[in-house]
DNA sequence: CCATGCAGTTAACAACTGTTCTCTGGAATT
DNA sequence: AATTCCAGAGAACAGTTGTTAACTGCATGG
C-alpha cells in the first residue's frame, strides 16, 4: 500500500513530524489557542514560512495532532473491549493498560484531555468525532457481550459512552500523578479500579429494576 | 460583615466585576492562556495599566474567575445532595438543576471545563482544589445516608468522585447543546439521567459482590 | 479645608506576532 | 542533459503584546 517515497517527499514528512513533535511540546504548559506558529518553527530550527507548506495554521495543526494522539489510542480499545476473563479480571487489565498507556505517551493524554474542552473549535470537534468512533466500537463489543442481553441501543450507546469518558478521566488522573511516587500512583489505580467496579455492577442489575 | 464601603472603593469593585466579565466573554472562544490583558481592557474600555489595581496577571484574574464560577455551583451541589424522595426522583431532581445552571450561568460552566485541564496550572490548581472540597461535601452527604451503611470511607470517597465528574461531563454536555432544538437537549437530559441511575444501581448493590 | 491616597490615564519601550512576496538550491521528471 | 517543481530561506510589513514611568483628578481622613 506504502509507496517507497523519494527523498523530497521523505525530507518533508520529517520536518512535518518535526513540527507536530515541537508542537507537542510547547503544549506541555500552554493551550493551542496560545500557540504560535513562529514559536513551533524556531523550536524546530526552521524558518517561519516553512510552516505554511505543512499546515494552514496553528489549529489545522491541532486537528493533525488529534489524529495522532487518538490513533494511538485506537488499538488500545480494542484490546481492551476483545480482552478475555471475568469482569474483575478485565477491569484490572484496562485499568492497567491506561496506565501505561499514559507512561509511554503523556503529551499525548496531556493533549486530549486539555483541548477536548479547548479555545479552538475545530480540534474540540475532531477529538469528539473520535470519541464517537470510539463510543460506536465499544457499543459493538458491548451488545456481543452475553451481559447486555435485553438492553435497548440507546442504553448501551449510554454505557459505551460512560466507559469512554470514565477512559479518559482515568489516564487524566494518572497523568496528574505521573511523577509522584509509587505509593500515590497505587491509590490512583485503585480508584479507577472500584469506580468501573461499580459502573459494572450497576451493568450488571440494570434490568432489574 | 459587609462594610457599606465608599463611593472610592465601590466603583473599584465595579471596574473590577467588569474585567471579571468581560474576561469571561473572551474567553468563550480561546483559553485562558491566550488571553492577554490588553484584550480584556480593551473590551473594558479602561486603560491597560488600570489592569494591574487589580490584577498581577491573566493567570491571577483566572483564579479570581475560579472563586466566581464554582462560587455559584456551591449551593447547587447542597441543594442536590440534600434532596429528599426516593433515588429515581432524586437524580431526575440533579439532572434538571445541572441543566438549569448551565442555561443560566452558561459562561462559567465552558470556564470550569475548559480550564479545568487547561494550560495555566494556578488556575488548574484552583479547579482542583475546589472540586476537592466538592468531593468531601458529597461525601459527608454519602455517609449519612442509610444505602451507604457499611461502606468504608475510601469507597465513599469514590462514589463522591464519581458523582462530581458526572456532574460537570452532564453540565458540559447541555453546554454543547444549549442553542439546540428541545429534541436534542431533552435527550442529553434522558441519557445524563440513564448514567446517574446506573451508578445508584450499582451502588444499591455494591456490598454484595 | 487641606493633605494624603490611590484608581485610572497617557506615552513610550522593546519584543513579538501572522502573513506576503521574492528568491534559491536540489530533487524529480522528461 | 535540460527543464520543471517545490520545500525551505530571507526580508519586510503592520499590528499586537506586557511592562515601566510619570501624570492627573477626585474621594477620603485629619
Amino acid at each position: 500500500m506504502s509507496h517507497t517515497l523519494g527523498l523530497r517527499q521523505a525530507q518533508k514528512q520529517k520536518t512535518r513530524q518535526a513540527l507536530l513533535d515541537a508542537a507537542l511540546g510547547l503544549l506541555e504548559d500552554q493551550s493551542l489557542s496560545s500557540l504560535g506558529l513562529r514559536e513551533v518553527t524556531r523550536a524546530v530550527g526552521v524558518a517561519p514560512t516553512a510552516f505554511y507548506r505543512h499546515f494552514r495554521s496553528t489549529a489545522d495543526l491541532g486537528v493533525a495532532l488529534v489524529e495522532e494522539a487518538l490513533g494511538s489510542l485506537h488499538p488500545m480499545i480494542r484490546t481492551i473491549v476483545s480482552s478475555a476473563g471475568d469482569s474483575d479480571q478485565r477491569i484490572e487489565r484496562a485499568v492497567e493498560l491506561i496506565d501505561r498507556h499514559v507512561q509511554t505517551h503523556p503529551a499525548h493524554v496531556r493533549f486530549i484531555a486539555r483541548e477536548r474542552h479547548g479555545g479552538v473549535q475545530s480540534v474540540r470537534e475532531a477529538i469528539q468525532g473520535q470519541l464517537a468512533r470510539f463510543a460506536e466500537e465499544v457499543t459493538d463489543a458491548l451488545a456481543k457481550d452475553p451481559v447486555s442481553e435485553g438492553w435497548d441501543d440507546e442504553d448501551l450507546l449510554m454505557l459505551a459512552n460512560l466507559y469512554v469518558d470514565q477512559m479518559l478521566i482515568t489516564a487524566s488522573l494518572f497523568l496528574d500523578v505521573l511523577e509522584a511516587p509509587e505509593e500515590q500512583r497505587h491509590r490512583v489505580a485503585q480508584a479507577a479500579t472500584r469506580r468501573m467496579r461499580l459502573i459494572s455492577i450497576g451493568r450488571e442489575h440494570w434490568l432489574e429494576g
